[in-house]
DNA sequence: ATAATGAATGTAATCGTTTTCATTTATATG
DNA sequence: CATATAAATGAAAACGATTACATTCATTAT
């Protein structure tokens, strides 16, 4: 494997001129120019990035830390992100924590050890304490999960406004009993859109009734199908329900059909996120859109601004409400 | 930032002695030691891997190469590649290509320059040549997807006799007339796939029909939806449906449903990989499970052996046919 | 007390780049 | 043609660790 130095040899100039061609600055003439190329390509040389990186301090590599890989909502995040980045020359590594405690803090090394320049966090459940410690030295952005009051930048979605937006349309639509199911309120996100939900309920004079209010730890399906089970056994059966995430709402649209019900006749049900499975479902759900993408662009060039040591400032995104087979017969 | 240098001069010792504390290494007194590592909490000192890397010529970085990332049949591959790396204190660079021959090449490119030290390839669509071409000076694994007569280790199911089985389910519960939903062909997974559903037609003196045999390029819900949409207009319509990947299978049974035909008893439905969604349907969805999680623990464990320059076989693991609701009323 | 042994520690080279600063070479000006 | 200026090149330090080898120190045996 040849470096820098034979490189020099075989051209017969210094590794300093090689060093120019390699990072193609001006200063060097045309005809040393071909004389190094010719040289590189007869040794078949590639740049180590060990040596430059250290010279330099840097690794162009960008921790993206998020709760768990097999959540879809990541997904399209993850793609503007990557998308953003790359063609700025850095690439991600995807950190998931299974919100373990551990895991965390080998991520966190990694950024302490300067094996990355920079951190997205999605993870709602990741130790703010830490985090923000850690957003003294390093630079760090949060995206759609963020923490209230730290001067962490953001990129994020108005949780509540969305919230109300979900549960405004179902009472358009002429339900007067709905159902939350709700993630965990440890989670701001999840103070945030049972704020949403309240806020609709109230400017519609429907009173909130606690039994209608379920929380789960758990974001999978199968916490969707469990606490629908129990909604389906309520004295007073609410005739819709409000899920905060796609994934829970397609539980509980499963256990809803597989009890012979009809959505949305017996049980109007909104979502969360517009994943894609949330349109092979049967009927559609519908469900609140977020700007997923754009989120992922955002949080991407925020980091990077911020490595850079510009100042960067938080942005609220636009969502969306779209209606579809579960809510509209 | 602390550096080992100053680490040294505040204990009072040799930056050597400092690195083999850091290292865990014999031969250190214990009152050094102890000298040594209250220099380094009173530094706040953490290790720069990048000096440490280009030393010892390694990153301990991986790179997963898949053509996308919202594909759920890689994430359990995914989880078990990241457990068993990580405890062996690597990390992973998780790269999707979207079956675009740059980024393909930003990916390589990685390895060249000595920012990873291997790959895990799981794309059906890399370029074959260019791979077996990489192997010859850097680690590389592939899995589940792998090259016919390359001597790149790989660690796969075989396909072949999966799809057989599932094929033969159908057959076994009554079933003559079976469509396939196949990928595309220039794969080697959708050749074998393929071969075991003509073979279980044959043993059963079923004709093939060539009528009966779909191929799509991309493979989402959507392609799923759209051949059964053709399935459904054929003019002997199949009783059967077998699909080479949950997802597709998924979208046809969506469209049955949208149909107002019922599944299984108008269409009945094999599926291939055992994603999560796949129990999220109504009905289940009746489907081949790749031990994926054993898949990824299995590349992770060879990549790290090639890394150490061992020997390592390929290695072929167990199916198993899951019988749900779309094929059993 | 001395030599032999082994453990602890230090010195300095090394990994492969980039970049500052000095020096050489080419070009323009009078 | 001499000089001023700009452009091209090179020498060497730097980034932060690890480690071979040399040296010092402590311990035991004679």
């Amino acid at each position: 494997m040849a470096n820098i130095q034979q490189v020099a040899e075989e051209a017969g100039v210094s590794v300093a001129t090689v060093s120019r061609v390699l990072n193609k600055q001006k200063n060097v003439s045309a005809k040393t120019k071909a004389l190094v190329e010719e040289a590189i390509k007869k040794l078949n040389y590639e740049p180590n990035m060990l040596g430059r990186n250290l010279r330099n301090s840097e690794t162009r590599l960008l921790l993206i830390i998020i709760p768990n890989i097999s959540n879809p909502f990541y997904f399209e995040i993850i793609k503007g992100i990557e998308s953003t980045v790359i063609s700025q020359n850095y690439h991600i590594l995807l950190c998931e924590t299974d919100s373990n405690p551990d895991r965390e803090n080998i991520y966190f090394d990694l950024v302490k050890n300067r094996m990355a320049d920079g951190i997205i966090s999605m993870d709602p459940a990741i130790n703010e304490e830490r985090l923000v410690n850690l957003s003294q030295k390093y630079a760090i952005i949060q995206c759609s999960e963020y923490i209230l009051g730290s001067d962490i930048p953001y990129v994020t979605i108005d949780n509540e406004e969305a919230a109300y937006h979900a549960v405004k349309h179902l009472i358009k639509i002429g339900h007067k009993s709905i159902a939350l199911i709700n993630s965990d309120e440890r989670f701001l996100y999840a103070r945030q859109r049972k704020l949403g939900y309240q806020r609709a309920l109230e400017e519609h004079d429907i009173a909130i009734n606690d039994n209608n209010i379920f929380h789960t730890k758990k974001l999978g399906f199968e916490s969707g199908q469990q606490i629908m089970k129990k909604i389906l056994y309520l004295p007073n059966r609410p005739t819709a329900v409000f899920a905060v995430s796609d994934l829970l709402a397609i539980g509980a649209l499963k256990e809803v059909i597989s009890k012979g019900l009809h959505v949305p006749n017996d049980i109007a049900i909104v979502g969360f996120d517009k994943i894609d499975f949330s349109n092979m479902t049967h009927p559609t759900l519908t469900t609140i859109a977020q700007p997923m993408y754009k989120m992922g662009v955002f949080a991407a060039n925020m980091l990077i601004n911020k490595i850079k040591g510009e100042e960067v400032e938080s942005v609220i995104l636009d969502h969306e409400l779209v209606i579809r087979g579960s809510t509209s017969g």
